[in-house]
DNA sequence: ACCTGAACACCGTTCAAGT
DNA sequence: ACCTGAACACCGTTCAAGT
């Protein structure tokens, strides 16, 4: 905490690198709205317009965060072994440590899924995965359904269309037993099965999604199915 | 042709239903970033201001447009039966009756997996989903975990992580064959899988993937696995 | 070469004023 | 009640000018 990028004087010249550190930075901490031109170039101590001597725009600076990420990902499956063992386990490991990625990164999932074109980087990325499933016996057929059938999960997280409510703020104990009843009474079986899953804690309606859990589950339940289609 | 929005003299009252479906109509032809509140507003004949009456701002003009995508899903499954039959040709005609609602707005995907609230509709239409394994046998557990596994299959689309390049505009002979050479290089057994599923089109790196094929696959495949784990 | 200030063309939105 | 014009606080970006 000894120097802030406040500081007068000379700074660090200005770099893509330095750019991408701290726009990575300000997603992480603030979310991907809160990264504007203006606040990156104030977080680096510049001007806006300086940006443009080393980022090609906005976009070209989201090009480089995804860039990031994805090299990020090439990086964590090195570290976790996945070349050796079966093409499961391979898989296995490699999805799981791509997901690690992404929880450090919680704005990635978004900003991969929304970016008009896909990174250089993630094609070599795939054709491993490929590789991995063709040199196990797959088909290229069925490695291109498998690719298909992944989703997202090669990229470390899977689709969350339905994430219960959480319900904003907190709720004193009367109102929140009102709500539960008259979401018993529209929703019985979602209700009903919150209440069979949240077994071991005492609020029904919070936190009784376990996403290391699910995304595992989806995973395996896939990697079954390929197995057995795999012949 | 007779009338557009454009003439003078006294216009139908805007409403939130009108506003709605200008906007959808943006939205279907031109694409969710065309969709503002100038733009909507010159579509109805009537100034920006003017919406704010019938709308609480673009938050709650996407609001209301998820809300009308949630009805046609809705209303999308009862024309397809899908309350006959075992849970899963159910699932199955639900889901593929889905992904033609999210044909006809192809903006619908992105902005459903980018709101920060899920539309109270969205419950009804999982509970009833939940219903259908329960009664053919589920545990809530097992519901609990497909819901997860199917991600946005219920929804009608599937993550698109990765689709190919396509490589924007058209290329004369000679750059597409060093192009194909160059990937082939780098990129092998995407560039085999390639050639490999496209038996029958003489263009390798276009239009490669059907995605109604892809998405029947992955539904499939998960619907075999929690058939057999139903038990 | 790198950085800057002023300005432009857009956003969503507030507000006081019209009818 | 419904609609409007002007204005505000933001965006990303262009451009001529500085060093």
């Amino acid at each position: 905490m000894a120097s802030r990028s406040k500081a007068k004087g000379p700074r660090k010249p200005l770099s893509r690198e330095r750019a991408l550190a701290a726009a990575i930075g300000i997603a992480d901490t603030e979310g991907l709205p809160a990264l504007t031109m203006r606040r990156l170039a104030a977080e680096l101590g510049v001007e806006a317009m300086s940006l443009y001597h080393h980022l090609p725009g906005k976009e070209g600076l989201l090009d480089g965060l995804v860039e990031t990420v994805v090299g990020q990902l090439d990086s964590a499956v090195r570290h976790s072994g996945s070349e050796h063992g079966d093409w499961r386990t391979a898989l296995r490991r490699r999805f799981l440590a791509a997901r690690e990625v992404m929880l450090r990164h919680p704005w990635a999932p978004a900003l991969l899924t929304s970016r008009p074109t896909i990174p250089a980087g993630l094609y070599a990325y795939y054709d491993r995965i490929v590789a991995t499933m063709v040199d196990a016996g797959f088909s290229y057929r069925l490695a291109h359904r498998a690719l298909h059938a992944f989703g997202s999960l090669p990229l470390g997280f899977a689709q969350e269309a339905f994430r219960p409510a959480t319900a904003g703020g907190t709720l004193d104990a009367d109102a929140a037993e009102a709500e539960f009843a008259a979401m018993a009474d529209a929703l019985p079986h979602l209700t009903a099965m919150a209440v069979a899953e949240a077994h071991d804690t005492d609020d029904p309606t919070l936190g009784w999604c376990d996403s290391q859990v699910e995304f595992e589950f989806t995973l395996d339940l896939l990697l079954d199915g390929l197995e057995r289609a795999r012949g």
